[in-house]
DNA sequence: GCGGCGCATGAATCCAACG
DNA sequence: GCGTTGGATTCATGCGCCG
């Protein structure tokens, strides 16, 4: 690795899992130089913010005739749309190499390049899994009326392949979006405020990225001490929050202001403790609770009567949690709902109902009830 | 035009600007040859709601069992990502050859296509000038809580190329939007209810897209009497939604079954009025009003003063309307407003100022008393 | 201390007609 | 085609100053 200039962030943790790879580090370097010298299948998730290749034209003033302080940045610049998508395709196969298997990868952009991120993440064997919208709820205007206020960012989140394994953590989505699926559209301000990194009042970073948008994505995508990687560090949001939530983390940047940022910023970040993590992470809200443990329990007892909502089946219960139809057909409480309605699986907590004083009650109200009863 | 299958829909209007242009018809035929015998730069706008590639994988059930209907028809079936590519460049290059100078396409896809379409945008030398994000307010859930919710689609808007000229009618969406620019990312629930094209119960085509959705579109970017053209009509949305707002349009689309639905619906579609028409046309809430014309009618005499809302640049009205600082600049308005900031512009009926007894009023106030006076 | 007002600013592909 | 000129054009938020 001798094109890198190491620098360490902070304490090494004294538990290094995969001792080739410089955890919880800034890499000095150009980003494809810096994926090179990184062993294959190595890290579980890449967040990429890449250059977008904005191409302003001339200086743009408000109405107030106040100026506009655009990305006029020379890591912003390429000689062409073949230039961009030559760059685009050759780190996005780097971090294709980088990635373990099971590993996914986050891209954001813009409209001016995000349609060549996407095609060349397609064109790689990436398999797409949800693009998703950050809604502005601060957008800057359209000062000329020329077009509709760019409100939006787009990600595209993808892994490695349609047949790839992938880590998304459905449950903490749910908790987080009020009980409700976290949809595709997420609705955030753009970075200001005290959390806006300054020097001397300047901003450091033309585009640093909220940290509520990275939070959801690692919280969504990955586990407790996976790694992830930046190959666009910048002033270090990734890093920060990865620390945060007891992730690992790599950043790969070339400007030495920003890296220096990035360094005093990270030290000062708080990891949140573990049982918190913990929390998180789970899987279920609930344990799972097998239909026979209910049997076993009492609160149905074998030779019982289940059947759906409309009454159109009808099963018995057997001592083993099983069910048995009427028809001869056996299985468990999914897999016989499955069969009888002819289709290719079945929630069968929700399917099946016991007759109660009130009518028919789903047995999932038993599973209710003996967790209120068990659960400390 | 031998290949193609004209249907008329409704009455011929009487009035055809274009003689060569088969206007508010649809075609029978493949979408590509069909536009091949389209004149070239003839049509002023293109809405194209292309096959999606969806390549969805076995049957999907929800939770309760029930079959969810997907889009597995054979105009959404493509051999391969390459062969999509091909058909995608295909249509998108005659687009751009049936389309007037000053013409735009808008797009619209979800992630599996949106970034080969929006790649090819651009490498086809269009300009692109927004996406859009039809956020929708009822999506379909996950129903494995695999992924996030998809909740939205994506469209794209480009011009003819960077230095095109392009239809944007700022006015009417600032309006539409209760008076703040209209931004990219738009809600519409999907299209349902009695909107929805069934027969005999089932829907006639799968991805019937919201008039909502074409509505706004039309109206940003058309004006009456424009021509429109959909290379994948459909059910018709995209000529509905035209006869409504008194413009043109021609659609392309190969089944009978699409074709009988939209002629029927877009019979029986309500133009609006004219003077309705009009009314969200105007680009501007009132006509413009020379500086020279508030001078003649005495709003303010020569030899008053002008001043800045600081009060920090005076200036003297002159006869002709024109203005002449202390320091001896002149110019009109917007131009000593300029000169004096040092800016490269300046709107000077907001920036120039009077004194009233109640303070300094914007000469931009004498304007709308003006206008009051003199309108009908 | 608190509320109100003014000012600054954020990934921006940001004018059009006429001579 | 190009240079000139008239004139149209902004939303949400944070911060600091002032009363």
């Amino acid at each position: 690795m001798g094109v890198l200039e190491k620098i360490k962030v902070g304490k090494r943790p004294t538990i290094v899992p995969m001792a080739e790879l410089p955890l919880d580090q800034i890499l000095r370097s150009d980003c494809i130089a810096a994926m090179r010298a990184l062993p294959a299948k190595s890290v579980d998730m890449i967040f990429a913010d890449p250059p977008y290749n904005l191409q302003l034209g001339g200086d743009l003033a408000r109405p107030d005739g106040s100026h506009v302080d655009a990305v006029t940045d020379a890591w912003d610049k390429f000689d062409s749309l073949d230039a961009y998508d030559a760059f685009t395709r050759a780190w996005l196969a780097e971090a294709k190499r980088i990635l373990k298997d099971n590993g996914a990868i986050w891209v954001i952009g813009s409209y001016h390049n995000i349609f060549k991120v996407g095609a060349a993440i397609q064109d790689l064997g990436y398999w797409i899994l949800n693009d998703i919208v950050w809604r502005k709820s601060n957008p800057m205007p359209n000062f000329k009326g020329t077009r509709f206020t760019n409100a939006h960012e787009t990600l595209i989140w993808a892994s490695m392949g349609e047949k790839a394994r992938y880590t998304f953590n459905y449950r903490s989505m749910k908790t987080l979006n009020d009980e409700l699926q976290m949809r595709s559209d997420w609705e955030f301000p753009v970075c200001g405020g005290p959390e806006r990194l300054k020097k001397d009042g300047i901003k450091v970073h033309p585009t640093q990225k909220p940290e509520a948008l990275l939070y959801r994505i690692l919280l969504a995508c990955t586990k407790p001490g996976d790694v992830v990687l930046d190959p666009f560090f910048g002033t270090g949001t990734t890093g920060a929050v990865a620390k945060r939530l007891g992730r690992r983390w790599i950043g790969i940047e070339r400007e030495p202001d920003y890296i220096a940022a990035a360094e005093e910023r990270i030290a000062a970040a708080l990891p949140l403790d573990e049982s918190m993590l913990k929390t998180m992470q789970s899987p279920k809200a609930a344990p799972k609770v097998a239909f026979g443990v209910l049997v076993e329990n009492g609160f149905l007892t074998p030779g019982r009567f289940v059947v759906d909502a409309r009454r159109k089946h009808r099963a018995m219960i057997r001592a083993d949690g099983s069910l048995e139809s009427l028809c001869g057909a056996t299985g468990s409480i999914h897999k016989l709902g499955a069969t009888l309605q002819n289709a290719p699986s079945c929630n069968g907590w929700t399917y099946w109902h016991f007759e109660t004083g009130e009518g028919l009650k789903p047995i999932d109200a038993l599973r209710q009830e003996y967790l209120l009863a068990t659960q400390p």
